[in-house]
DNA sequence: AATTCAATCAACCGCTGGATT
DNA sequence: AAATCCAGCGGTTGATTGAAT
């Protein structure tokens, strides 16, 4: 049997609300509440409108203390740092901006927050395209045979295997080893470059269980991830509904990585650059898969990618080598690998 | 000045899960 | 246990606005 619609669709008014309408529902909850029924709310006070549609109305727009607009780099960051780790949970994001609404992150996220990171990411790829093929070609002239039209697009993915990935294809994050290596790659931040990973403008103030965490420069890296981790655990803490999610180190990795898989399928698929002329991509697949890569040459495409997760971590080690085909964070994963 | 295009955002729609009957 | 109800959520749509041509 199919469900009974929560309201009279043809006595119900749509579109936007008039004044007149806002005062009337504002003035009726600021005196009463919502009375913890809103089907029943437009009715008591003659408006008609549809239960959903006041209460959306009402917490997005009504409701005292929302703010529209004018979000500071310190929300972008906040944003970015808990869409990496939870996913597209507006309303869980919402929590920790304090007179936000779940709409307006949403909004703000799809329109342009997305675009700035996209846009901030090509402007460091083809930079480090350019100098790199700037630099091959004055070391051995006549390597590269690159038609003219390709010069300054994809001047070294030609020379790479082509992989194909499927963009809902969940990388296998069965055992410790590679959970722990995503995580990694997920400790970045998202603002401005410039900002090194102590300021980080979200305060990570909880001590890391760094139980399963290795000593040495990956301390660092775990810490950073488990900074986030907190931040779980401290929304969970303050009464967020996260039903079945773990967000420590050990636990639920599909959660962790649906905000990853996100952004890596928008930032993969929006940049047609990185596509061949079958549509496959180069060297994503290793990265789904939480490999380490093997070669230089291989980790080049996620480098470019994952500049924007986790930029910080790479700038802070000296472990790491750096140049567009010796990508940071898969030099960091090596490390890691060979501990 | 008129038209087209893109960006923004309020509102809608349908689904989910918990509570209740 | 099954059916039903409802709040809450995330994805999507469509109206509006402003910039570009």
């Amino acid at each position: 049997m199919g469900r009974a619609p929560c309201c009279d669709k043809a006595n119900v008014k749509k579109g936007p609300w008039s004044p007149e309408e806002d005062a009337k529902l504002k003035a009726y909850i600021e005196k009463n509440g919502t009375g913890g029924n809103w089907i029943a709310l437009p009715q008591k006070i003659g408006l008609k409108r549809c239960g959903k549609s006041c209460r959306l109305r009402w917490l997005n727009y009504l409701r005292p203390n929302i703010k529209h607009g004018g979000f500071s780099e310190e929300e972008d960051n906040i944003i970015c740092s808990l869409y990496i780790n939870i996913g597209s949970r507006w309303s869980v994001i919402a929590t920790q901006l304090p007179g936000r609404t779940d709409n307006d992150i949403k909004n703000y996220w799809n329109t342009r927050l997305k675009k700035k990171l996209l846009g901030k990411q090509r402007k460091e790829q083809q930079a480090r395209r350019a100098n790199y093929l700037k630099q091959e070609m004055k070391r051995e002239p006549g390597i590269f045979v690159v038609p003219d039209q390709a010069v300054g697009r994809n001047p070294y993915w030609a020379e790479l295997p082509a992989v194909s990935v499927h963009p809902n294809q969940d990388p296998d994050i069965k055992d410790q080893a590679s959970i722990k290596k995503l995580l990694i790659k997920l400790g970045g931040r998202f603002g401005d470059d410039g900002q090194q990973p102590g300021s980080n403008s979200i305060n990570f103030q909880y001590p890391l269980d760094i139980s399963t965490a290795q000593d040495g420069p990956y301390e660092t890296s775990m810490n950073m991830f488990a900074s986030s981790t907190s931040t779980m655990n401290s929304i969970n803490s303050t009464g967020s509904q996260l039903p079945n999610t773990h967000y420590d180190v050990n636990g639920s990795a599909s959660n962790v990585l649906q905000g990853y898989n996100n952004l890596l399928n928008e930032l993969v698929y929006s940049n047609p650059q990185q596509l061949d002329g079958s549509g496959s991509f180069y060297g994503i697949e290793d990265i789904a898969n939480g490999s380490t890569g093997t070669s230089s040459a291989e980790s080049s495409s996620w480098g470019d990618i994952s500049s924007l997760v986790y930029p910080s971590i790479i700038s802070n080690y000296g472990v790491c080598q750096q140049g567009p085909l010796q990508d940071s964070g898969f030099e960091e994963l090596r490390y890691l690998g060979s501990q």
